[in-house]
Parts: C-alpha cells; sequence; structure tokens
DNA sequence: ACCTGTCAAGTCTGG
DNA sequence: CCAGACTTGACAGGT
C-alpha cells in the first residue's frame, strides 16, 4: 500500500512567498482611481500565483506530489467592487505556467473554498452566491488547463437547527450545481454538525467523492467508528481514478480540540492506516497543521524509523502488512 | 522593525 | 433580536 502526503497553501520553509496576499476593501476604497487598483490587484494576484509556482517547484524536490492551492490567490474575485474586472485576460499566463508546472510534474492539487461556501442554506442567495463562488475556483483550474481530476472540497454546510431537512436542502440545491463543478465536487466531515457517516451518505445519494477529516471525526463522532465507515469512504473514489484523499491534523490540546496543532502526531493517523492497510488501499494525506510543509517533513522522518513504513521519497512511503 | 486591531463572506451561541 | 465568537494569515495604521 502506498502512503502519499501533502500540505495546504504555504510553505514554511520558504520565505516571501506567500500565495494568500491581498488588498482590503477599505485600501480598495481609499484609491481614487480604480483602474490603478484594479491593476494594484492584478499585481498581488500575479505574485500569488508565481509564489504557488515556487511552493510547488519546492514540492516537487522535496519528494512531495499533494498540494492544495490558497483560495485566496486573486484579491477580492467575487466581489462586486471588481465585478468589472476581467482577472483572467491579465494572469492567463501565469495561471497556465502553473498548471503546466503541475500537469508536467503530476502533482494532486485541489481548493478549499472557505466555510463561507454553503450549498445547504435556507436562504436561496446564499446558495446561488456560493454556486458562484465555486464556478469562480473551477474557472482557476480550468485556465490552469487541470482536468476534473483537480477537485473542490468544501463540507456539507449548517446544520439549522435540524439537521435532516438541512441534508434534504443540500440534495435539493445540488440539481442548481452545473456539470462543471458536480464533476469536481467533493465533500468533508466536520466537527460539529456533519459526521462521516452522514456526510458519506451524502456524498452517496449526489454520487461525488468523500474526503475523509481523520481529527474532524474525531470531535464529532457521534457514536461510528472509521473501521465501519473507511470501505464505505473509499467506494466513494472509486470512478474517478484517484487514490481516497484524507485529512489529518492534531489537536492543540486536550482543552482545545478543535484547534490545529503546529504538527502532526503520528498517533492520530496511524489507526487509520492500519485500517487502510487492512483494506489494501492506496491513499493521499493532507496534513493541516500550523507548521504547514515543515509539519509533513517532521512526520516523515517519524514515520521512517517505524516498522512497516519504506520510505520512497520525501513525500510518500510503501506500507507493508 | 514591531505591535495591535481589523478584515468579504455565514452560522451558532449566549445574553 | 442582536452582538460576539469562530479561524486564520495578512493588511493597515500606529509607534
Amino acid at each position: 500500500m502506498i502512503i502519499r502526503f501533502g500540505f495546504v497553501a504555504m510553505a514554511m520553509s520558504l520565505k516571501n512567498a506567500s500565495p494568500s496576499q491581498t488588498m482590503t476593501v477599505s485600501t480598495f476604497e481609499k484609491i481614487i482611481d480604480r483602474e490603478a487598483a484594479l491593476r494594484k490587484i492584478t499585481r498581488i494576484a500575479s505574485s500569488n500565483l508565481m509564489n504557488s509556482l515556487r511552493i510547488l517547484r519546492h514540492a516537487v524536490a522535496s519528494g512531495v506530489h499533494v498540494y492544495r492551492f490558497s483560495s485566496k490567490l486573486l484579491p477580492l474575485y467575487g466581489h462586486e467592487l471588481t465585478a468589472v474586472w476581467d482577472y483572467f485576460r491579465y494572469l492567463a499566463k501565469d495561471l497556465e505556467e502553473v498548471g503546466k508546472f503541475v500537469k508536467k510534474n503530476k502533482i494532486r492539487v485541489s481548493f478549499h473554498p472557505d466555510h463561507y461556501t454553503l450549498l445547504n442554506s435556507p436562504s436561496q442567495n446564499i446558495v446561488a452566491r456560493s454556486i458562484e463562488d465555486l464556478i469562480r475556483h473551477v474557472q482557476l483550474f480550468e485556465a490552469m488547463g487541470l482536468d476534473p481530476q483537480a477537485k473542490l472540497v468544501i463540507h456539507a454546510g449548517g446544520g439549522y437547527q435540524d439537521k435532516q431537512r438541512s441534508l434534504q436542502r443540500f440534495i435539493a440545491n445540488w440539481s442548481l450545481v452545473p456539470d462543471q463543478v458536480r464533476e469536481r465536487m467533493t465533500l468533508e466531515n466536520d466537527d460539529r454538525t456533519f459526521t462521516a457517516k452522514e456526510t458519506v451518505q451524502l456524498c452517496e445519494t449526489v454520487g461525488i467523492p468523500m474526503v475523509l477529516d481523520i481529527h474532524h471525526h474525531k470531535c464529532n463522532p457521534a457514536g461510528t467508528e472509521l473501521r465501519d465507515l473507511a470501505e464505505p469512504i473509499f467506494n466513494t473514489w472509486q470512478e474517478t481514478g484517484l487514490q481516497p484523499k484524507v485529512h489529518i491534523s492534531s489537536p492543540k490540546s486536550e482543552t482545545d480540540c478543535r484547534s490545529h496543532h503546529e504538527l502532526i502526531n503520528a498517533d492520530d493517523l496511524l489507526p487509520f492506516l492500519d485500517i487502510s492497510r487492512e483494506l489494501n488501499q492506496d491513499l493521499d494525506v493532507m496534513i493541516e497543521a500550523k507548521n504547514k510543509d515543515e509539519a509533513l517533513f517532521q512526520l516523515v522522518k517519524d514515520l521512517a524509523k517505524r516498522p512497516g513504513f519504506v520510505q520512497i521519497d520525501g513525500g510518500s512511503f510503501r506500507y507493508r502488512p
């Protein structure tokens, strides 16, 4: 069984390489010459894309094959202040260059639109804006020339006092989601509302893959066991040509279980790796830790000393029975 | 150079 | 019914 590790957005090992620089609304509004403000935003976006490329080069050089882009690549993209501006006209070359590097090096990439993106809201306006946000993320992948194996992951949404109705509303709203989004969409269990079991059932209903977050499951298990959920979750990936992806993070402390620690404690991950090994299931594991790539390297170093782990490169292992 | 309050977005809690 | 927490890196305005 093969395990590959990935990291999110930033690389702590690189200096001055933020992929998420931005401009606030108040700064934008203070610039009288709107055209100048929009050009400045475009310069920041270009820098974010070139820093993403630096991070990807660093990942490849380190043997890392899995990466999640920052969702803040294009400042204020989607805000009404910038509605007149065609970001892609000016950023096409940068996006293409990033995409070419991803394809050439076969890096598995994704986006995680943030928790304001809700497909199950009772407000049709919020649902409509969320779909627009998902489309904007898809447009980025398309401009990079990346096929539907480049995925989006979001949560099932809010509970709104009635989880069952809220799940039904997700299913009803799914008909509003265009194909270009559907074919890239995946869902992740969250740490307070929708459990892994509820999320995998929802994924089965709408026919999309599920990303298991091991830490969220620990916060929000509702009496379910990962051992029983692993197979159904893995099955949701069957048609995609991709191996299942899971998220791992370690709690900051016992009292603050939900926050992310700087590093990954291997003990938080090993039980699930053992389940996957029993099922002979290859896995991609996304590290969600404050120390980003350095948490990945630390975990790799730790696992390399343990029985059964045969290191392939800086970011992957063969895990033997 | 460094520090502190603020930031596009929505939901949930507690008062 | 409304203010504040939630999470986070980075801005913005102060020193």
